[in-house]
Formats: C-alpha cells, sequence, structure tokens
DNA sequence: TATTGTTATACTCTATAACTATA
DNA sequence: TATAGTTATAGAGTATAACAATA
C-alpha cells in the first residue's frame, strides 16, 4: 500500500457516456455470474447454449449459433468441450447427412438445473438493488438501445 | 438464401436475465461506436486514453491503466500503438528516474477533438430512442448495477 | 451450386509470472 | 523490500478463408 489515494483521476464526460456506463455495467453483472459460475467451470454462453438445447431439443448447430450470436466457426470448439464433459451430445440427422441434431444429455439437464438456481441468486442479489420497477425500467431501455442497432444506418 | 426462417429459436428465460439484456445492449452500442470511429482506426479504450490524459496532463502509466480497468501489463502496448501514431508521448518525471509522464500530442488533441464529436453523434442517436427522461434513467440504473458490484458477498 | 459442419488461422482482449532499473 | 514500467506468454473471444461431405 502507498500512503493515500493521491488525487482522483478526472474521467472527464466518461462516466456521461452510455456507451462506457453501459461497459462498466455490464462488466460487472458478468463478473458476478461468472463467480457464481466458476465451481461448475462454466461460462455464460455455455449456459446460453444448455438453455437453448433444453427448449429446442434435436436443433442444428448453425441456428443455435446465430440466436447466440456467436460464429458457426466459433462454436464447435465451444460445443465440443460440451460434449467432453458429457453435458450434450450430436445426435444423426436421417434426412440429412451432413447435420447433426444436438440434445441436452442428463447429466446436462442436471447441470442446467444447478445452472439456472445459481442464475437466480445472481438475478435477486442485483435486482433487489433497482427495486421492481428498476428492474422492470432496465430491460425496456435495453431493449430499445438493443433494437435501435438494427435500424437505419 | 433458404426458404424462409424456419421456426423462431425459442430463448428461453434468457432475454429476461439482466446479464444477457446487458451484454445485447453493450455490444449493439460498442459496434455503434466502432463503426464511427472505423475511419480514424481508434477503439473505443485508445479514446478513453486520450480523454484521460486531456483531463489529467502528465500522469502516470500505472494510473491511467487502473482508472481505466486495464492492467498496467496490458496498457503497454495499447500505449505504444499511440505513441507510434503521434498521439500522446512519454516525458521523463525529473523526481523518479523510473516513471514516465504521459501526455496528449497536439495532433493527439486534435485527434481527441474529432473523436469527441463522432461520440457525439453516437450518443445522439441512442438517447433519441430513449429520450432525455428514458436516457437519464438508464444511467442511474446501470450506476446501480455497478456500484453493487463492489458490495459485500 | 448451395449448405452443414469443420479446420486452420489471426487478431484482440484479458490474465499471470517474472524481469530491469530505480526508489 | 517495494514500486514503475516492461517483457513474455497463455487463455479466451472474435473474425475470415477454405475445405469435405452432402444436398
Amino acid at each position: 500500500m502507498s500512503a493515500g489515494p493521491a488525487e482522483a483521476v478526472d474521467l472527464g464526460p466518461l462516466p456521461g457516456f452510455m456507451f462506457y456506463a453501459l461497459r462498466r455495467a455490464q462488466l460487472a453483472v458478468a463478473q458476478d455470474i461468472q463467480r457464481h459460475f466458476a465451481a461448475d467451470d462454466i461460462r455464460p454462453v455455455q449456459f446460453a447454449v444448455l438453455v437453448v438445447l433444453h427448449r429446442n431439443p434435436g436443433l442444428r448447430a448453425t441456428r443455435v449459433a446465430l440466436a447466440l450470436g456467436v460464429k458457426r466457426t466459433n462454436f464447435v470448439p465451444l460445443f465440443d468441450g460440451l460434449v467432453a464433459r458429457g453435458l450434450v451430445e450430436r445426435r444423426p440427422v436421417p434426412d440429412d447427412r451432413r447435420a447433426a441434431a444436438l440434445y441436452l444429455t442428463e447429466e446436462g439437464a442436471g447441470m442446467l438445473g444447478r445452472l439456472e438456481r445459481l442464475v437466480a441468486q445472481h438475478e435477486a442479489r442485483f435486482a433487489a438493488r433497482l427495486g421492481l420497477e428498476g428492474r422492470y425500467q432496465l430491460m425496456g431501455l435495453l431493449h430499445r438501445l438493443t433494437e435501435s442497432a438494427f435500424d437505419s444506418g
């Protein structure tokens, strides 16, 4: 430790920019959820894959990747990691011998159940900071920001 | 193109989780600002360095890195890139021959001015989606989320 | 020809360990 | 001993090009 905090760094307009505040909030929330997932060695995107396969059993790799905003090419090693841990599996598709249908295993379903409880704890922790109405407002505002990215240039 | 959108993928509870909505919104905003910065070949974190040095001329590397949430070790190549482009410079510190004082160059100040106008355009675009009150609410809510990460537990 | 899945590859971001020269 | 800056390195995240098997 040094003697003190010295003078605070002046961040100027940065904290008032949405891109900066969003990045800081997203990092804070992501780090918290990663702490919750650490014991199970799962990352948020892997959790998302388990959720999607639970809701859409037999989905193809390309569609899972697209839905989650992951490139098909990067989805391969991500999914391989889950296969190696016995959480998911590829099954042949009778109609199309190029493709594979993706499924949760029983073990994967069990893991998903545990992770969902961890996420619920994590969400509750942050939601408590905002209140019911604050959380509702936040989701609406974030949704509007996300939509705006796909509008006219 | 295939025949149609097939069936929509069911994302289940994902869109209702704050971590997921925050990630999507942050990506949308970051991609927009990166488009604005593309012609100048500047990334958001480089812009942040220019802002901080403009507000705190002569600051040391360690303090800039800490203020922006960048590891000291990763700050070196980041700053080197800006030096190579003549936007910033290191000057010796008389009291401490280990250290360097960091400054914007004139060219860096000019670049900062241009970038600030681009950021203003970007912010206005997204702020228009939320309205004045919506933007104010968003900043408050994000601030509360960011604070919560540093609390007990 | 187009599509599914895949390999190879590269660049950025992030993180840890350890070095140097000073203090 | 501790600190400022740096080097080396490794792991994720993200991107493009191109291939084999199949449609």
